[in-house]
DNA sequence: CTTCCTGCAAAGAGTTTGCATCAAA
DNA sequence: TTTGATGCAAACTCTTTGCAGGAAG
């Protein structure tokens, strides 16, 4: 199973910010702030502006690239691909994990019966606390 | 099945502020916008501040009574009681319905076998498209 | 009385926007 | 050459915080 590379779509112009921040973004496993996409660039030495990253942001998310999400306990958004939107995400050390098997379209079915909508997306968030929280915790307690 | 009913947890003060915050949270169907709160109290006649509203819902989600959420496509937080965290919204009109049974409990098991995570909570928001506006859109199209 | 809570105003933080300049096509 | 895209700075909006006065217990 190959990895859907993502592309700038058509009808934009191909500019080294944008291309960069799909780079990007296809090279993190979980979603990050605008602000990390802009530090990241910047230490690669590219010259960019926060504005720029979150105007292709928002391109990105109209053309169904890009997924915003917000994480609970969290000021600001996060922006990842759209194939990474299910999280598992650590109370204790803020740590997450993409879900990738999605158990959501068992339930699709009825939902779209029972409601009568037309189901186009759906985000979910789990959280819990990690094993290595878990871990360390034990020891406090036992210390 | 009785509706139970949101009280303000021990240690803190009985205002008519908070009571008045928690009132309006329960008469809802679903999560608002902290400003919501305000202007429907103000609306009352009652005296009250914005930063009352958000530094009581503060509070209220410490206790675990209330829960935040962003909806997609909104730069604001909603707030609403914690039995209510599960969504289901029209793209297009911005309505939201409650889904009251969350098939999540199923998935929730194999979770936790295959990450080790405790899990503690979850948060669920399905987008869509309504009945009314699948209509009003045909309507559109023919017309 | 004591301490928590409130209202007000100001500060903070993330995100958006206006505008002149730059560069893709 | 044309027009979309960028960088910078300023503007906006939601949310948080400091502080003095007020109310709950």
């Amino acid at each position: 199973m190959q990895k859907a590379e993502a592309k700038i779509p058509k009808g934009y112009r191909n500019t080294k910010q944008r291309q960069a921040i799909l780079e990007i973004l296809e090279s993190l496993e979980i979603p990050v702030h605008a602000e990390d996409i802009y530090m990241k660039l910047k230490e690669k030495g590219m010259n960019i502006s926060l504005s720029t990253v979150y105007r292709n942001l928002e391109m990105l998310m109209s053309e169904g690239i890009v997924v915003k999400s917000h994480m609970m306990n969290e000021d600001k958004a996060r922006y990842g691909l759209s194939d990474k939107k299910h999280f598992l995400v650590c109370e204790s050390c803020g740590k997450i994990l993409i879900i990738d098997n999605c158990p959501f379209d068992v339930f699709k079915k009825e939902l779209m019966e029972v409601h009568q909508f037309d189901i186009t997306g759906h985000s979910i968030e789990v959280y819990g606390i990690c094993p290595e929280c878990k871990t360390k915790n034990k020891k406090k307690i036992s210390a």
